[in-house]
DNA sequence: GGACAAACTTGACCTAGATCAATGTTGATT
DNA sequence: AATCAACATTGATCTAGGTCAAGTTTGTCC
């Protein structure tokens, strides 16, 4: 199926790399850019590869992730719609991209885009922004890895859900909320740096502690958000950011 | 002691958030900026203190950490010269930022700062450079904190202070090189994501087999670098970063 | 040069989370 | 509706690194 739709009508053209562009601008991307869709598993670009993707995640879920030798996995980055992939100028990737759902992606190609971008300020403009937030969100990533106890992360990514879940169905975030885990047990305790059985057992702990409900291993229901806010053990300064 | 030098003549004229400025561009810089000297252990940005700093690293060694309420601590950059601190427009600074040893900075006056980045590409564009390899920075962090264990961490972080060491002396980086180690142990522990006493505990089991030796607590010795760089598992592919 | 504090090291012990090993659940395929 | 393969849970045990408690070293200030 060919999927395609002009940059006007996107889901993601207010949030995106195109956010700042005016009309003009969007026209030019239209000419450089077209939608890919990869399924659920599928490694998207791989570390070491040459020629890596340019783009926007759309919808879906992805993950950056780097790997030691001896096979240890660190996920670095979750990608959620509307964040951008890849770094312009860039030879190589240095991580691992891989869909986490089925997901779709808006590809620019690689050459025309770093052309594009050395005379658009706007979309210059609008990645420095992104990639500040990026920076910001991989440190606060950095406390979680570095600090916080097996049930505060599992606690911690159990917001993040929960707010792209409120995005996703344009609801308030607050007591009673319902969403979906979009990652495997095994991809959480990569990015959590914990195992698959420490990130089983949390969530049965905080099944039995009443903090959450579980439907299903995939689908969660919070009765008491504050108190889930809490076990994250996220700074009181609501960790102002921007 | 009033410091002050012109941008022409400044160390880190060529890697700096001023790197891609011309004569012109310098000029305007030099008349909002002024030399700033801290002394080891002063706080020079409280998080969550308004009209943060914005500025360059000119000397020393600084840290950015962010803490749990319950006072855990956790590192999340380490700034050395050259390196920005700060975020254009940003109104409460989400770090705190902590002179490691005697530092000093170039600071520019916030607004004035904020006003003509945005009309000097130069600026902006050196500003993109460098947060992007901050964030490839703090990504590569992120698997040293979730998955290495101590004595990898420890060996990691010498391998920065050889880098830094090699740099300051103009010397390669090679077998039987001396360096000084510039973070007290409680720093390291917080930059690692460990304690005291592991830190201790790791430098002692290292020197032990013989991959450091220990002059002090803060010289170090390596006789064989390839060996060091062994012990910090890092990638083979020498992690193609930029 | 003695006294004090900060920084560092070392030992004994404990525990959160890893590892190893089943077992259960779900959903796709025939 | 039986089979198979992911995915997930649970239990038993082990261990890396944390915690608690002394010491030691270093540098600074009268």
């Amino acid at each position: 199926m060919e999927i395609n739709f002009r940059c006007g009508e996107c889901p993601i053209r207010h949030r995106a790399i195109c956010a700042y562009c005016d009309e003009p601008e969007l026209e030019r991307l239209d000419d450089i850019k077209s939608y890919k869709a990869y399924s659920a598993g599928e490694t998207i670009v791989w570390a070491g590869e040459e020629a890596p993707l340019i783009g926007s995640l759309v919808s879906g879920v992805a993950t950056l992730s780097r790997s030691l030798k001896d096979g240890r996995r660190q996920m670095v980055g979750l990608l959620l719609p509307s964040d951008f992939i890849g770094r312009p100028g860039r030879k190589v990737a240095p991580y691992d991209v891989v869909a986490a759902n089925d997901v779709l992606i808006c590809q620019f190609r690689v050459n025309k885009f770093n052309i594009l971008i050395d005379d658009t300020p706007a979309l210059e403009r609008r990645l420095l922004d992104m990639t500040m937030d990026e920076l910001d969100s991989a440190r606060e990533w950095m406390l979680l890895l570095g600090r916080k106890t097996a049930r505060e992360k599992i606690a911690s990514v159990l917001v993040i859900f929960a707010r792209r879940g409120a995005e996703l169905q344009h609801s308030e975030l607050g007591d009673g909320l319902r969403f979906e885990v979009p990652l495997t047990r095994e991809a959480m305790a990569d990015y959590l740096g914990l195992t698959i059985e420490t990130v089983s057992r949390q969530f049965s702990a905080l099944k039995k502690s009443g903090v959450i409900i579980m439907e299903d291993a995939r689908h969660i229901r919070v009765p008491d958000y504050v108190r889930l806010l809490n076990e994250a053990s996220d700074d009181s300064d609501g960790g102002v950011i921007a």
